[in-house]
DNA sequence: ACAATCTCCAAACAAGTATTTGGATTAAGC
DNA sequence: GCTTAATCCAAATACTTGTTTGGAGATTGT
């Protein structure tokens, strides 16, 4: 019957039209894995109710991403990198990269979500990391890694690992800009959102200013 | 043999003096909670090592807050209401509620583990508020309705209730300038923190004076 | 000194939860 | 068509963890 496979959709291509659609099963179970931890956090999160979430077995979880830890670090990555990607081209030079964070912290306010995320991450990875003792192997600093080229390459005579560090301070900055716009925003509407953005903005700017003077000193 | 009594100290007084200390185990755990709960959140704390850094069973804490949601509760309670006295007292006029609110931002610089606590139960509170359907309960509402004296006796005029929103609202903008704060030394040592407490006590104070105008109108 | 009460702990308990297994169904190769 | 491999689920498993129990030692009152 029909009813065993939640996969199944009308108007679909070739590879979509198996029965067994693999990606779209991955995919769902990515989405209830960021709806879930961004509800509950890592550890309050339960992989019964990200399955039922997901319309899958939540056995599917073990064979797609191998454990609880798996997942999380793939949907983080996931929904960083589409972030980071959803933000646009970054523009040449320093003010690029600040109208770039600007960009960041719309979407930020637009996808709840993602910010809730992102500051469960901040806690519990800073947890772990001295639990484990060595430096903490979040897949964040993975996905700025990863996408750092934009910003490596509209700021000349930067270093990689400086355009990647500048990245991660970026994406930091402007999650907890956006938890105190929510604050902001349940005092009295607007009380000096768009004034913090743009605050924000020219602070990026002076940091990437900054890198290229850091990494290519001025000679003679 | 003595190492039966973790509890006793040298130098005590008559009540402390007691092999069964019932003030200092109950204060054990609270501080042991108060560590467990800041570094892995309420639903990653573990009750074992809860009990393990108090020194105690962890039995102790069902005899003394009933469950683990209980000690969570006393645990906010206890260290919130610490911070907001330490803080010192409240400057009359709106002027002396910034003040107040730049001394608790000291106060959050100095005792991180105190903000982490804040920023867990702000995600975790938000989530089970949902759960619940009704109007979160969080001691830390309760707390800074508890505390909110000083503020109302410093603002004539203002209503109790507002002088209590008020206060939760100093506490929710200092939680985050805090992390703000640690973001921004994570970048740069003294990357603007300065500027960023002064114009966060700015924006209290327009608060407070706003919050009276709210409550007693211009007559005539 | 004796009984009643209180404080505490080690071990047991029960509930919850991540992970695995066995098998049913489907797709692909020959 | 038949075999082989892939995908999925329901139920079982193994383990974690919040909570309770039973009893030992300490205190208080008489």
């Amino acid at each position: 019957m029909l009813a065993s496979f939640p996969n199944i959709q009308l108007g679909m291509g070739y590879a979509e039209r198996m029965a067994w659609d693999t990606a779209a099963t991955r995919q769902r179970l990515l989405d209830a894995g960021a709806r879930q931890f961004a509800a509950h956090g890592l550890a309050g999160a339960r992989m019964d109710a990200i399955g039922r979430d997901a319309g899958v077995n939540k056995e599917r979880v073990y064979q797609y991403f191998g454990n609880k830890d798996g997942l999380f670090a793939a949907v983080l990555e996931d929904r960083l990198t589409l972030l980071l990607q959803a933000a646009g081209t970054v523009g040449n030079g320093p003010l690029g990269v600040g109208a770039y964070a600007g960009a960041l912290c719309d979407h930020f306010a637009a996808q709840p979500d993602l910010a809730r995320l992102l500051a469960w991450e901040s806690l519990e990875s800073s947890d772990s990391q001295e639990r484990e003792g060595g430096t903490g192997n979040h897949s964040r600093a993975a996905t700025c890694a990863a996408q750092s080229h934009a910003i490596y390459s509209a700021l000349p005579g930067i270093t990689r690992d400086d355009a990647t560090q500048l990245l991660l301070s970026i994406v930091a900055l402007c999650a907890s800009w956006w938890t105190l716009a929510r604050v902001g925003a349940m005092i009295a509407p607007e009380l000096g959102t768009e004034a913090r953005r743009s605050a924000l903005v020219t602070q990026v700017t002076a940091l990437a200013a900054d890198a290229i003077a850091r990494t290519s000193p001025p000679q003679g």
